[in-house]
RNA sequence: GGGCGCUUAGAUCAGUUGGAAGAUCGCUUGGUUUGCAACCAAGAGGCCGGGGGUUCAAAUCCCCCAGCGUCCA
């Protein structure tokens, strides 16, 4: 029997005078004290109770300072009772492979606390987490109340029932949340409803209660205690669940709504924003004498439009002529009677005033935790944030750079005590942002240019194919597009409505298009159920034999597999390291008494080592296992100098250099690193020196395995450089205090076995992302025999010591360069010679002269020889030469606007003599060329030729 | 991760169906001027990013590589 989740009914309820009833508009279930209503709350009907009339009492500050307020009064309300309070976690998820921004607090504890693989960092627990998220930023400023960047204070509890591990659950949660908004910030609880809409989310569901205050969700209460499961008896939303063992209470109260509550202003952006808003306001000369009003009219209408807005959902790609229709209606109704064009010129500058400051908001955000701005990943979202800013800020038409803004915003609405980037560094970056948006305008405008210029100038709407281009090839939007054609020339053009949603659309059915992604094949099938390899090479990394038993010989199946390998090998234990972390595999080998194989890589899935071999072994065989120690050493010193390349990298950079790949290779090792600008020699040569001053001066690497929470608490979120690891312990790699980082892979102990590292060049890999490419220990002497070699080769060549090599290079290059030239001058210097007395090959027919001769050359010296017997206006000329090279070639020019073009045709002349070497050839009337593959029959063309001109 | 675009003179960029490599600014020289700016005239400056292919013929079409830009996830 599959049911839906049963009402929720709490005592709480009951005890502060609630009645359940059904929402009339949404019908959904909810809680109310009111007898009067009856809707949820948070309806299109529902409107704003608080504007001008805060609902939560006892906040007289603004901004900042009401920020810090409510969320002190928050989280010190749960502390009093028993929950811990925790610092927030970056913006950026570095912990998570599956999102690049922070969207709620619980991402905090996804997957490992909410898989219940890892303890929580306490329990119960308080904490407000900065959240990013984009999805909505085009409501941005218009709603009044969307944000990209918000604070989401919560309590969370992980209980776990079976293990009488019971902390609280519903009963309790709703209680807290009560006495919080009617007991702390002394809300009327008429103004309060509970409804009743469960939630589900990544495979898992549970009960929910969304808190409406004064028509706001001020906060969601979800009980997750449900995973998804085919046979499971709960259904929610067409998907089955079953309960699991965890049982979670994942809450989320907004802080900035809570502050708008408190504050009562038009929009959310004046509660906490207000400097930003006034200065911006003030540069952008937004008042209310330029709408003919006095300031309380225009506060007035701000708030009834504020309050409209609010339960009118404006969404991005809905319908916005209908919109702005119905949304005068009913303000007209309110006795504000404005039309379309005073609506527009209110809403636009200040959509904006509004936007940048949360837009500011979430770029000191992602910066301050050392996000790179970039054209791919994450740091594409901060450019985009950069972007929008900068736009918006030249509709306003202010005269302030992104750095100044950044400043302002430093200054009035952020506290930097959290932050790991320098506010120089975040400067630094916003500069070299602007830079790249003035630089996108310019080309835009050149790009727009050459994109129209054929189009009549009268036209009323552009190509759509055009503007699609234009947008995505060259980051100039449509809207933008018009206005650049209009300051060409272009006044008539217009965007259709809906044009932008249009693109949005095809946006998203390409992503959809492109989703579809084949699965890997694995590389075993039917793994039998075996317990985890013990790893031998993590507690002395130099052991290069050890003794095992057989678990297992499997079939290999997989598609990236070495050329002659063909059984997968697991083992009872094993010092050979699987592939993992950039690292690549060892190779090696296994023997026991009746066989003997090679280890040709080795991988890990799950917590099982698969040595791929070139033979099978039998199940219960005793093996000796043999490292291929050179390259096991080799692999040993890339690794190792990987992170004290990137600890190097960090000090002298700067705090944003972050891990974004690396690989290790026999060969050499790449490390990719997150820095705002290409990196030069000079910057390559410094971290080169301090990384080997590093192999100098620490004698011992520390290895280091802690519990999850542990790690994360004791070195934060830059110990996960190499990605997320999967597993609740976590092994750490200490380089005294220059490289601490969690890392599976093998590493000496003693730095200075590694000799020395060489930071060959370095390339970019995406913007903001630049790979370094390193050599260590024997490599490095490898490589730099190499480059000797080549050098020394290249001086061989020149006949000139190795350190000349340059200025030999330089002067043969100019040397060559001038001789090419005064090869050409002589070769000019030949026709003219050739050409200027009469002769047989130059005759007259009349008053054109004719010229039809063989020459020596290729098409290029006959073109130069064409160009010197016809370009001289006075003396009318068709000219026929001919060349046996490569094939035979034919070329037939005549003196342009002469009586030489009129009476001759080149090409046609052409086609006629063609025939004799075998080819063909084409041009224009006065200029044709072509060619064969019969360099015998050229005299006969020729011949042809003077047939065809009749002399 | 998936698209799309760009790379031509010192700089910014044109270059049509493949068929004679261009413009503007800057530079050099000369003229004009007491001198400068401006103006006039002449001139220098190009592996058309690199490599391969198709073709009689490639800056132009195709493939690979490199550098750069941009949109989406």
């Amino acid at each position: 029997m599959i049911l839906g989740l049963p009402p929720i009914d709490l005592q709480v309820f009951h005890d502060n005078g609630y009645t359940r009833r059904q929402c009339r508009v949404t019908n959904l279930w909810f809680w109310t004290c009111d007898p009067h209503r009856d809707t949820c709350g948070d309806t299109e009907e529902d409107e704003y109770t608080f504007i001008g009339a805060p609902i939560i009492s006892g906040f007289t500050q603004s901004g900042r300072e009401l920020k810090d307020a409510m969320r002190e009064a928050f989280i010190s309300f749960l502390e009093e009772r028993e929950h811990t309070r925790i610092e927030p976690y970056p913006v950026l998820a570095r912990w998570r492979d599956d999102i690049h921004l922070t969207i709620a607090s619980i991402a905090d504890f996804q997957p490992h606390v909410t898989s219940g693989a890892v303890e929580p960092p306490a329990n119960p627990l308080a904490i407000s987490q900065p959240c990013i998220r984009l999805n909505d930023v085009d409501a941005v400023g218009r709603s009044g109340r969307h944000l990209t960047t918000f604070e989401m204070m919560a309590h969370h509890v992980f209980n776990r029932p079976n293990e009488g591990r019971m902390f609280y659950w519903m009963e309790e949660c709703v209680q807290y949340c009560h006495d919080l908004l009617c007991g702390t910030f002394g809300i009327n609880p008429t103004e309060v409803t509970y409804v009743e809409n469960p939630w589900s989310g990544g495979g898992n569901a549970g009960a929910a209660v969304e808190v409406i205050v004064g028509g706001l969700e001020l906060a969601t209460l979800v009980f997750m205690d449900l995973h998804e499961d085919e046979d499971g008896d709960v259904e929610i939303k067409g998907v089955n669940y079953s309960e699991m063992p965890l049982q979670i209470i994942d809450t989320g109260y907004g802080l900035e709504r809570f502050c708008w509550a408190a504050a009562g202003t038009p929009t959310i952006y004046e509660a906490i924003y207000p400097e930003s808003v006034a200065w911006l306001k003030e540069q952008a000369g937004f008042s209310a004498t330029r709408f003919n009003m006095n300031q309380g009219e225009l506060d007035a209408l701000l708030g009834e439009m504020s309050r409209l807005f609010g339960i009118m959902n404006i969404e991005a790609g809905s319908d916005g002529d209908r919109m702005r229709e119905v949304f005068l209606a009913r303000l007209e109704e309110r006795g504000y009677s404005i039309d379309a064009e005073m609506f527009a010129s209110i809403t636009d500058p200040l959509s904006r005033i509004y936007a940048i400051p949360d837009h500011m908001h979430a770029l000191v955000n992602m910066l301050g935790d050392g996000l790179v701005p970039s054209n791919a990943k994450a740091g594409y979202l901060a450019r985009m944030i950069a972007r929008r800013v900068l736009r918006m800020r030249d509709e306003l038409e202010l005269e302030i750079s992104l750095a100044d803004l950044a400043c302002h915003h430093l200054e009035k609405n952020y506290s930097a005590t959290r932050m790991k980037q320098t506010q120089d560094g975040l400067l630094t970056i916003l500069k070299g942002e602007e830079e790249r948006y003035n630089e996108m305008l310019r080309k835009g405008n050149q790009v727009v240019k050459t994109a129209i210029k054929d189009i009549p100038q009268n036209a009323s709407e552009l190509p759509d194919g055009i503007l699609f281009t234009i947008n995505d090839s060259h980051g100039i939007a449509p809207d933008l597009v018009m206005n650049i054609a209009s300051n060409l020339g272009w006044k008539n053009l217009s965007l259709r409505t809906g044009f932008n949603a249009e693109m949005a659309e095809r946006h998203a059915a390409m992503a959809k298009a492109a989703a579809k992604e084949v699965a890997a094949k694995p590389l075993v099938e039917n793994i039998p159920d075996l317990p985890q390899t013990v790893p031998l090479y993590y507690e002395d990394v130099s052991q290069q034999n050890f003794e095992a038993s057989v678990l297992a010989c499997l079939d290999l199946v997989g598609e990236d597999i070495p050329e002659s390998a063909t059984h997968g090998i697991i083992l009872d234990r094993t010092c050979f390291y699987p592939e993992g972390g950039g690292q690549e595999g060892d190779y090696g080998s296994l023997t026991c008494d009746s066989a003997s194989h090679s280890v040709l890589d080795t991988r890990k899935v799950g917590d099982l080592v698969i040595h791929l071999c070139t033979g099978p072994f039998e199940i219960g065989d005793m093996i000796h296992g043999e490292l291929d120690w050179d390259r096991r050493r080799q692999m040993m010193d890339h690794h190792t100098a990987v992170h004290i390349v990137g600890g190097a990298a960090r000090r002298l950079l700067g705090p944003h250099i972050y891990q974004a790949g690396a690989n290790k290779s026999v060969e050499s090792a790449r490390l990719d690193i997150t820095h705002h600008r290409r990196l030069s020699r000079k910057d390559l040569d410094e971290i080169e020196a301090l990384a080997n001053e590093v192999i100098q001066n620490v004698p011992r690497t520390e290895k280091i395995t802690l519990d999850r929470k542990d790690a994360d608490r004791k070195y934060g979120f830059d110990l996960y450089q190499g990605g997320a690891p999967k597993g609740s312990d976590i092994r750490i790699l200490r380089i005294s205090d220059h490289d601490i980082q969690a890392c599976g892979g093998t590493h000496h102990d003693d730095p200075g076995r590694i000799g020395q590292i060489r930071i060959i060049r370095s390339n970019a890999v995406q913007d903001g992302v630049e790979r370094l490419h390193i050599v260590a220990g024997q490599a490095a002497m490898v490589h730099a025999r190499a480059q000797e070699d080549i050098l020394r080769n290249a001086a061989d060549v020149f006949q000139v010591p190795a350190d000349e090599l340059p200025t030999a290079a330089n002067r043969f290059f100019s040397e060559w360069k001038e001789q090419r030239k005064r090869i050409e001058a002589l070769e000019a210097e030949i026709v003219r010679l050739r050409t200027s007395g009469g002769g047989d090959n130059i005759s007259e027919l009349d008053g054109i002269r004719v010229v039809v001769m063989e020459v020596d050359g290729d098409l290029k010296q006959m073109t130069k020889m064409l160009k010197e017997l016809t370009l001289d206006a006075s003396k009318p000329t068709v000219a026929v030469l001919g060349s046996r090279e490569g094939g035979g070639k034919l070329m037939i020019a005549t003196t342009e606007d002469s009586v030489a073009s009129e009476t001759y045709n080149a090409a046609e002349l052409l086609r006629g003599i063609a025939s004799h070497i075998n080819g063909g050839g084409g041009g224009r009337p006065t200029f044709a060329q072509g060619g064969g593959s019969n360099p015998d029959g050229l005299p006969a063309a020729l011949d042809a030729a003077r047939q065809l001109i009749g002399v």
